[in-house]
DNA sequence: TCCAGTTCTGCACACGTGTTCAAGTGTTGA
DNA sequence: TCAACACTTGAACACGTGTGCAGAACTGGA
């Protein structure tokens, strides 16, 4: 059994299929008794438009491309629910793809999109980036990157929404330092996100500009993931002089961390300090609960496909967008208990 | 600029466009020398065929729907990940839409999967769930429910996966009981899903199989998120004689009862034992770790996938399949500390 | 009654791909 | 040399919708 068509509408009112064309879209050409009726025939036989054809006719699909490392990140997932809902709203279905942080399926990926005739194409936390927008400015389909190295040139195709990374980063290290931390670790990833990146940055410039030592055995990398952060702190917790305080560039680092502390009896914050970033929900579950910044993911999420609509209307708006990070002060951040003897 | 079509190609090498199509999809029916000079010009042309076209043609989309209540729910990002996968590997795209447990929001989204011709659609914890099969079926469009109560009658187009909720929440019980407890308190869900409607059959069952006695004020509920599980127990610790363990209808209730606990001074297990269901990722990483159920998210994931692929390609298969639930035990639970009294 | 103007309708085509069928070309065997 | 056959190609149509344009139907005024 086949779909109900414009054709069969046509043919059950005895009229052409461009007048029920026209009655369905509320057009004026039509005389409204006549389209009253048409509708009235069209709810009967149960007609839904087919998407399909329409699209083919207008050269507009209404749907846009996501393309994540993994839903399974909660950060991502938050994102991504700001995209969905704001897509929605204005009509636009979303395809969700994981890359899985393979830049052969990210690319991938893409293509298949492409194929789709996407209307736009959203990416969140590639770990290839800026590196394929050569390729993506070719597909000639608008792109917002989010936390993601946007080019410099300005491109007509690509834009971004990222938060402020140097910034909250700065912030993180300021309040450590103040609290009389010297001794500062970080917990980065070993992907080479970009997130991490700018973090990193941060965390180095506050350290230079506060005059203390860079120590780089206090660097370590996990995945992003908890069980990265526990096999860091377990590194960290090896060395000779550990730190008192550790700055883990996402929750999800942090929370493994916190574990490996837990498990190893030291106290948060009495003996380390700790702090994170992003404020996932969980942040507000732990003992103790998580300090950390605050990004406003759904939000960014929201931005994103509105840079998007706007790009579809025409609407002139800015290449790139930045947002701000929160600093948020839990439970986990306390002055050094220790004189760790190092005056510099 | 337009794409560049299959006739674009067809006027480039002097042939008619189905010879283009056929040469494209490799058909034995195109002379060799001229299929592969085709698609090189082809290649060089950039082409990339339309899917929009492809589907309108062939009456299939290679789509699928995938509605959930919300992504961030981190036991659904899991199931939808194994879902995406499965999809992937097997060409298909899936849409994704958030109901945000809206009913009205759940029978629009599934509109607007018909709409596009999506070839199956997979509905994950929906709190509509049987109630709108009608619907649904009446599309004729293959469905898969995911957790969700399925319909007495088999239905042709309706199946479903779902984990044995009852059978795992008797061997959770069994646990709790064998350890010694007697006061065993529920946190279910307010909004009546189906899991927790069935996971409370289970505990029910167990108490009287146990020959204890019910208490209904020891059944509290939240939200499914931590905040409810929080609150929840936030009522439980109230009641005049507290319950010595706490079943927790899913790991988010879990670990808002673990904070409420933890920011009371009161020490699990040694107070109080608690146990979640789902083991999330996070019930790893909690201080205790969190006793819980495994349920196989992603392998459940990849099933309903499956399902909708055999209906596909017109394989039989069994209309509802059932997985199993897995006790994992951990730290938050053991002999209750002291005598309840409740000889009973 | 006729004309000009307005309102409404349908024809024809477009969008990109796939498929059926007929016809063209070349090959083999009698 | 011719028929039978296999191989290869293209014309025509289908899928479902939207739109430009021509023409039909209707309205109002002289």
């Amino acid at each position: 059994m086949r779909h109900v068509s414009i054709k069969d509408i046509a043919r059950a009112a005895k009229v052409s299929h461009p007048t029920v064309s026209r009655a369905l879209r509320h057009s004026p050409l039509v005389r409204s008794e006549t389209a009253k009726e048409i509708r009235k025939i069209a709810e009967t036989m149960g007609y839904r438009p087919s998407a399909i054809g329409r699209s083919l006719a207008t050269r507009k699909t209404n749907m846009i491309g996501v393309v994540v490392t993994t839903i399974a990140d909660p950060f991502i997932a938050d994102v991504v629910r700001g995209i969905e809902d704001t897509a929605n709203e204005f009509g636009y279905s979303v395809f969700l793809a994981n890359s899985n942080a393979n830049p052969d399926r990210e690319i991938q990926v893409v293509h298949s999109f492409h194929e789709r005739r996407v209307d736009g194409i959203l990416v969140a936390a590639s770990r290839v980036g800026a590196l394929y927008v050569p390729l993506l400015s070719r597909l000639r389909v608008p792109i917002v990157l989010i936390n993601n190295q946007h080019p410099d040139e300005p491109d007509q195709f690509v834009r971004s929404v990222m938060i402020d990374n140097i910034k909250a980063s700065s912030e993180v290290m300021g309040h450590l330092i103040g609290l009389g931390h010297r001794r500062i670790a970080y917990i980065g990833d070993k992907s080479g996100f970009h997130s991490d990146t700018e973090r990193f940055a941060g965390y180095r410039r506050s350290l230079d500009l506060s005059g203390y030592a860079f120590s780089p055995e206090l660097v370590v990398h996990g995945d992003g993931k908890a069980e990265g952060g526990l096999q860091a702190m377990e590194k960290l917790l090896q060395i000779a002089d550990p730190p008192t305080a550790v700055f883990c560039y996402n929750d999800m680092s942090a929370l493994g961390a916190l574990r490996t502390l837990c498990a190893q009896g030291i106290r948060v914050p009495a003996d380390i300090s700790l702090i994170g970033f992003d404020d996932l929900a969980i942040a507000s579950y732990t003992s103790p609960l998580l300090t950390t910044v605050r990004q406003p993911k759904q939000q960014m999420g929201r931005i994103a496909m509105q840079m998007l609509l706007d790009t579809f209307s025409g609407v002139e708006s800015k290449s790139s967008i930045k947002v701000e990070g929160e600093l948020i002060l839990r439970e986990s951040t306390a002055p050094p208990s220790r004189c760790d003897g190092n005056a510099n």
